[in-house]
DNA sequence: GCCGTTTTCGGCCCGACTGTTTTCAGTCG
């Protein structure tokens, strides 16, 4: 059993135990072991062979046993326990909104409620009346949650979120008077791949009369919540919003506490308290008195922290890093000097090489690789040879009227089911750069899969690996695969890892950017683009890598036109 | 269940809003 599959189970022990009303405390005790298992950069059979679980602060006596069953047997007797006491439905429960383990255990208890659906059917009967505590209007409420629910899984890609964030403030800018300034906080500015809701912070001195001109906005579906200086609400498209409004004094601490992480946050009071410092979003107190700040720069100063951005706000080590002045200098769109990973008309692309290529030149790049896909991938028209003579040919020709610029001659390669390439070596030889990717038969084990990658990683023409994972954001679960031994492979063959930037995938996830950064393996941000629209996705690339701690040098395509020319010569 | 400049017991981050209460528990972020 890996380390992700052990901290799965404390986090769900840790829901257990909260949906079995045991004490708060333990839950959280469990969730706390889960997140310092995840900051542990140690091994976790290493940590369970050498007796060194203790030695990691948040994992107790008991915590360590239980941990040490799991790996050594794959088996937890005491999770298995637990997991027969409680439905499994009421933990699908926890995503309705105004639900929590309390109310779930009262419905379960006095109801006998063991499902949503059951949960559905029990409030159009009106038999939540009869429960103490529960009342028509929160009936009403459940119902809307699940409605939400099935609907949307409360969940949204990064790019969604993100534009209908913008296009709120757009319109607040337009109907609300009296903001002095206002932000996008929450995981939207911490460039989280996934978000369920938009968070906003405004700071106004007509805190209440925002709240009320926000609510009555046309955008605005309905309100859940709305009380002095914050309201929620569902938009009409679907996604809510909350919104905070302090006073200009309170809004870097505001904006601060609002953008999170929650773990981040934790982290951050914890810290502040050993200081005698009290943080909360209205301000940094030292024995009651305000420490004044007018920026998050100056938040941080007063706590001994370099500057520390949004995106890396996680407490995954920002917070050690910034006390000992190590933060990263995180990549920056600037920083990026060409492109590769682009397809066109000669197969499932819409554009044709001069529009893509006019496009990417018109962003300023100084290169643009155009990678279409392999002759295997009938799906999206891949290309036979004679098809890609044609198109060698048409970029011979553009690279002739060309000064200062280059466009790459590439590939999308399928890596066939046992691991060998959609071309043979001569014809692969031929190209500038080759992309290899997984596009078919998902389903292999992860030893298969593994092994089937590391194969094309052997192969002496492949530049880079595609979309590593082969996940499709909230659609499709990425394949196993053991990312230690392609990370290591990649440093082996000199092969670099694709980030890329569509926002479906954002794969290679931000979480294992640090791994590779750490080892050495290069990093190429792409867009994956099938039209001139889609260029513009490298902006949710670079969020990303700046997520995972990136800084320009550990990044392919951020070396200049000639710096990149010899580095694809000598591969 | 974990932890210790509050160290083997008694705490465990902090505050807003709602609904159902008649002073507060539950939920959320």
């Amino acid at each position: 059993m890996n380390k992700k599959q052990v901290i799965d189970v404390l986090n769900e022990i840790g829901l257990l135990l909260e949906l079995k009303e045991e004490l708060p405390f333990k839950a959280r005790a469990y969730y706390n072991a889960a997140r310092a298992l995840e900051l542990e950069d140690a091994d976790i059979d290493e940590l369970v062979s050498q007796n060194k679980l203790r030695q990691v602060k948040g994992i107790g006596e008991a915590i360590a046993k239980k941990i040490t069953e799991l790996v050594t047997t794959g088996h937890l007797e005491y999770y298995e326990r637990l997991k027969k006491e409680v439905p499994p439905g009421l933990i699908e429960m926890l995503k309705i909104p105004g639900l929590g383990p309390k109310r779930i255990q009262t419905l379960y208890k006095k109801l006998g409620i063991t499902t949503i659906g059951e949960l559905e059917y029990a409030c159009i009967e009106n038999r939540l009346l009869e429960l103490e505590g529960f009342g028509k209007r929160t009936q009403e409420k459940i119902l809307k949650g699940i409605e939400y629910v099935k609907r949307y899984q409360g969940q949204f890609l990064y790019s969604d979120a993100k534009a209908a964030a913008e296009q709120l403030l757009i319109e607040i800018g337009d109907v609300i008077d009296g903001i002095s300034v206002i932000s996008i906080a929450g995981g939207i500015r911490r460039c989280k791949e996934i978000t369920k809701d938009i968070d906003i912070v405004a700071a106004s001195e007509n805190q209440q009369e925002v709240i009320d001109a926000f609510v009555a906005l046309p955008s605005v579906e309905s309100i859940i919540a709305s009380g002095d200086t914050k309201a929620s609400v569902h938009l009409r498209s679907g996604i809510n919003t909350d919104l905070r409004v302090v006073s200009n004094l309170q809004y870097p601490y505001a904006l601060h506490h609002f953008t999170g992480s929650k773990e981040h946050n934790t982290a951050m009071r914890h810290r502040a308290k050993r200081m005698g410092i009290k943080i909360n979003e209205y301000g940094l107190f030292k024995n009651e008195e305000l420490i004044k700040c007018s920026d998050e720069h100056d938040f941080f100063k007063a706590l001994g922290l370099q500057y520390i951005p949004p995106e890396i706000r996680e407490n995954m080590g920002e917070i050690e890093a910034a006390e000992e002045g190590k933060l990263p200098d995180l990549l920056k769109s600037s920083d990026i000097k060409g492109i590769f990973h682009v397809h066109t008309a000669y197969s499932d692309g819409s554009a044709t090489i001069t529009d893509m290529v006019n496009a990417a030149f018109a962003k300023g790049y100084e290169y643009i690789g155009i990678s279409d896909h392999s002759q295997s991938a009938f799906y999206a028209g891949g290309l036979k040879p004679e098809a890609l003579m044609r198109q060698w040919r048409e970029i011979d020709e553009l690279n002739e009227s060309l000064r200062a610029r280059k466009v790459f001659k590439g590939i999308e390669c399928d890596i066939l089911l046992d691991g060998s390439l959609d071309y043979d070596d001569e014809l692969l030889s031929k190209f500038d750069f080759v992309i290899a990717s997984v596009h078919s038969h998902f389903n292999l084990s992860k030893e298969q899969m593994t092994a089937r990658i590391l194969r094309a990683i052997a192969n002496p023409y492949v530049t880079m690996i595609g979309h590593v994972s082969g996940r499709l954001l909230l659609a499709r679960q990425g394949y196993e695969c053991d990312m230690d031994a392609i990370i290591e492979a990649c440093i082996e063959y000199g092969v670099a890892l694709e980030l890329n930037a569509n926002p479906h995938r954002l794969d290679l996830d931000w979480r294992y950017c640090g791994l590779a950064k750490s080892k050495g393996v290069k990093i190429v941000i792409n867009p994956d683009a099938h039209n001139v629209d889609g260029l513009n996705d490298m902006e949710y690339g670079i969020g990303i890598a700046r997520k995972g701690w990136l800084e320009a040098k550990d990044v392919l395509n951020s070396m200049n036109l000639d710096e990149i020319i010899a580095y694809l010569a000598a591969r």
